[in-house]
DNA sequence: GAGTGGTCTAGACCACTGG
DNA sequence: CAGTGGTCTAGACCACTCC
């Protein structure tokens, strides 16, 4: 019983919207192998047909799948199914927490410092918050099964999230944390990233052997709205983690 | 002359379209400043009045300005402007010389070695091509304004781009040499960056002083259709050279 | 209850590809 | 020429928010 021949019944009563189920169909026949790379599927015209909804829908779901890079069109010929099985969809804005996750490594953390400090000019600008009002330091050391990976430090206005410190900030995620407590979804990231020589004391922290440097990254993390919530440092061991990034 | 009162006449014979102008003609309001971040565009229903489309055209137009990270929606309530004008719209792929251009420098390159070779197992596996044959190897160092920055080294199967060699590869762009004489347009990328210590000879031909580290970065680039084109080994210097990226 | 964005329909015309 | 994706229309119903 393929996509090809017979597609499979939508639930019209579901939650789900009929377009993101014939998404989810045509993602299940191209990953079962029944349609190959580069082979077309059934024209937008055969599928409005066989999943009985209208052509506006169908292109909905296969917009969406163009633009995560699943399938790919020839204006003229048809619609054909891309090769990249590779990476996620995009690339995606991620905490510490679940970028461990995905390598399968378990994450932890310990808190070397956590204080309210005035918010000097140049980070109080990028906030959008006046010089000197309550920002919120988080320092904490990363752990990948237990091996010393980076030192992060994470700086907030505290009138987005007062009450903070009080949490557990050792065992929880503070993305979760946010979102779950104060209704602070971060979406976007504008990240720099060099090679450096550590500092001193990160070189201690991080346990580090002398002559190895370290992967420096600056994150300036926002939320739908395109308001900067978020300024983070981190330093990670160049000779045990590895960025990975997806380009378009 | 306001979007807010009366939108700009739109070209119905044009081939851009209608989506397009509507895109650029609120595109336009948010750049102007007519309408400031987080205040509400008019609902879509009004621009689809304003501008005499129908709304389907409109939301056309606002999902892809919202996928761009320049309107956000409030379910029941309105669309918003988002504020970060900060960056370009998504991570995108670019090369050497566009990296440059948009930075403000000179870039320029000088050829290091152009050769053919039998392609070793893995990278045949990565690019999709049988063992051993043949792949055209491109190593050039990277300079802007002058200045030493990054040693580059291409690795293409040479079936996909037959005399490539006999370019002049140090004053043309490759990716607009392989767009344009073969067909071949790179849309996508994966890539691995870490911090690293230069190789003795990375140090000598980017003429680093000792103890600086590299950025070391893995690339694999692709089609459209999702087939690994391209593998590209760089190593930027690390006292000159910093990754912007942005996340979703 | 009125207005909003989110979803969906059943048509239509266009430019482009192939035989 | 028939078929394809790309664009566009004029409606419709839903869940949600605010008053």
């Amino acid at each position: 019983m393929g996509l090809l021949e017979a597609a499979p019944a939508l639930d019209r009563g579901s939650s789900v919207p009929i377009f993101a189920q014939v998404k989810a169909a045509i993602g299940e026949a191209i990953e079962s192998g029944e349609i190959q790379p580069h082979r077309r599927i059934p024209s937008e015209r055969e599928l409005s047909g066989l999943f009985g909804v209208s052509r506006m829908t169908i292109r909905q779901a296969l917009v969406e799948m163009i633009g995560e890079g699943s399938l790919y069109t020839r204006s003229g010929k048809g619609t054909y199914v891309a090769e990249r099985k590779i990476a996620q969809p995009l690339q995606r804005l991620t905490s510490f927490t679940q970028d461990m996750a995905a390598r399968g490594l378990r994450p932890s953390s310990r808190l070397l410092g956590a204080d309210l400090l005035p918010a000097p000019i140049e980070l109080a600008h990028a906030l959008s918050i006046p010089a000197g009002s309550e920002l919120v330091r988080i320092r904490r050391l990363r752990l990948a099964d237990g091996q010393h990976l980076a030192i992060e430090t994470s700086h907030l206005p505290h009138a987005r999230c007062p009450g903070v410190l009080q949490h557990d900030l050792e065992q929880h995620s503070l993305y979760e944390l946010l979102r779950d407590r104060y209704a602070l979804e971060l979406a976007f990231a504008k990240q720099t990233i060099e090679a450096a020589n550590p500092t001193e004391e990160e070189r201690e922290l991080l346990e580090m052997p002398p002559g190895v440097p370290v992967l420096r990254i600056h994150r300036f993390t926002s939320n739908r709205a395109g308001e900067v919530c978020e300024f983070v440092q981190s330093a990670y061991r160049g000779d045990r983690y590895q960025l990975n990034v997806n380009l378009e």
